[in-house]
DNA sequence: ATGAAAGCGCTAACAC
DNA sequence: GTGTTAGCGCTTTCAT
């Protein structure tokens, strides 16, 4: 088939084991013969076959990273983090993009497993209802697992590093609620937990308020750009009075719902304030810039990262959950005054 | 070490041989002992060693895609494509990125070569000067690469997808020219061959009007948000007269660029023109949007997918250079009106 | 410094 | 329908 250690070693006029050494540059040959081989290592191309090696418990030194979709660049800045993590450590990642659905995430997650991959690294929410979560957990008695963003309780080896969301929603709402109002809107879609857990802490926000939360206060919305352009379409056709204010799950929804909104005339933000999540590049060049909760994505994957490495080294955190710090930036969509 | 298929064969009392064919599901293996080995399957947890696996010449179907920066909308749009067309044929994808350092990036393709994955897709433009070209025109001989946006000659097994940028930039400058004048520049990276490339059409346009093309109409940046903002900055400290235009070597640098110049109080596109090179999805979201060429990324990278399908089916096309469509997408951000 | 040979976990050809 | 066994290409221990 190909040009095997076996070849290289009879054209060499050596045993394999001493092509071996010279390979993986252990065990003592001698310089010429070592040359000898290196020269024809070049001359006829010869590669490692890497299956034949992953077979000797040797470790690849790779780690599976699961996303939903490359495109959202709040995935595209963790994995950045977590690249930059592993690369200094000499490990490789392996991405793969489930577009969302459960079933891709079992299948490629079960195509790494074993060897070809010594753990995970899964960025982002889960959906309300994880149909992965004990598949998930049973993996972990045998793999390092750390959920960014997320968290699943159980699971021997799995470990989760993300922001305390709830707590970071809270303080936005703080900043942007007027006197007794109730005019706040959440854009987001429902049926991932990283909405829900806002939702939920804006209902306490209100309640503690003293002020009425009711459905109406929430838009369903995909998380992308195209996503938060209808949800704002929508809020709109409401013809509510102004002023009022929209808090986004994600940046891209609060960037599709400032386009959107702006097309159509509204003033931002005079008339409608946008207040987004994660602090993504682009966030800071939309005009009006974009007032956001900083996740500080690039460091919580660089930290998600380290934190996998750690967990390979068997130096395991006290906790199943690790909090990241985050940040509210204040730019130009949001105006605090009352109007 | 783990648990293997002889341990599975052991506890359901039958030969490895069996267990592997109602792994494999092939051969005919009794329904109940079936069953039983189904059941300890899930019970154990067994998972198949896929080393041991690809050492028999399974294929595992997997491609390597080799991108500069996952943090630029422009590969992550490709890649969706990519992945796309890839996955209607049972394809997977392991990504790897290399910063766009040439050494990074041969070290991850040796690492994912021969067996590890079938071939290549790398996908971007590449350096000026390019030192792995031979590289990889000697792995050409053996594994199938597909260039996206970018040619190398020579290479039996390596073909190109590309956009014809240089007619591209042509149609953009004869959009954006008004009379006689040479207010035009362009911001990019010279080292990357996408903006010389866009640099000889510049010039070649400038030459067919009789205008005069000095260094002064290039503006050096790096291909990022960031890169635009300090090209554009650069630019207005030259208190150049009003009107002028740009024209930028990607969305990035333009969305920087934009941001940038109406930070500065420059009104756009009344005293300075926009355009961009790309149509990353953001691009229709800035305000004002941006004017662009729209390469149809996503499609572009289905291409790229397909393509390389192809080849490994050993149907190869025609040429090694396959052009894929452009058009010129024309947004807030310019204007070809005299002012 | 070098070689012989066992073994990694699986597949598939062959025998029964 | 099931078992035996020879590889796949490499690493590594043990001799020499």
């Amino acid at each position: 088939m190909s040009y095997t250690m076996y070849d290289l070693a009879r054209d060499a006029g050596v045993s394999v084991a001493t092509v071996s050494r010279v390979i993986n540059n252990n065990g003592s040959v001698k310089e010429d013969t070592k040359q000898r081989i290196l020269e024809l290592v070049k001359d006829k191309g010869y590669i490692p076959n890497a299956y034949a090696r992953g077979m000797n418990n040797i470790s690849m030194k790779t780690i599976g990273v699961i996303i939903a979709d490359i495109v959202n660049p709040f995935f595209a800045e963790v994995v950045n983090g977590i690249e930059d993590a592993c690369q200094k450590c000499g490990y490789k990642l392996i991405l793969c993009t489930t577009a969302n659905n459960p079933d891709t995430e079992k299948k490629e997650i079960e195509m790494l497993v074993e060897k070809l991959v010594e753990g995970f690294i899964i960025v982002g929410s889960r959906p309300s209802k994880d149909n992965n979560a004990d598949f998930l957990i049973g993996l972990s008695n045998t793999l390092p697992i750390v959920l960014v963003n997320s968290f699943i309780k159980g699971g021997p080896k799995m470990f989760s590093i993300l922001v305390d969301e709830g707590k970071a929603v809270y303080d936005a709402l703080a900043y942007l609620k007027s006197e007794n109002e109730t005019n706040i809107y959440i854009l987001g879609d429902p049926t991932w937990k990283t909405t829900t857990i806002k939702i939920s802490s804006f209902k306490n926000f209100y309640k503690k308020n003293n002020l009425n939360f009711t459905t109406n206060n929430i838009v369903n919305c995909s998380h992308s750009y195209c996503g938060g352009k209808k949800g704002a379409l929508e809020l709109f056709k409401r013809n509510l009075p102004y002023p009022y204010k929209i808090i986004c799950s994600s940046d891209t929804i609060a960037i599709g719902a400032l386009r959107e909104l702006l097309s159509l005339g509204v003033k931002i933000p005079e008339q409608v304030s946008i207040m987004g999540f994660s602090n993504i590049e682009v966030s800071s060049l939309t005009t009006p810039s974009l007032s956001t909760v900083d996740q500080k994505l690039f460091e919580l994957g660089q930290k998600s990262g380290y934190l996998f490495i750690n967990i390979i080294h068997e130096k395991y955190p006290l906790n199943k959950k690790t909090y990241s710090e985050y940040e509210l930036i204040i730019r130009e969509s949001t105006n605090s005054r009352e109007v």
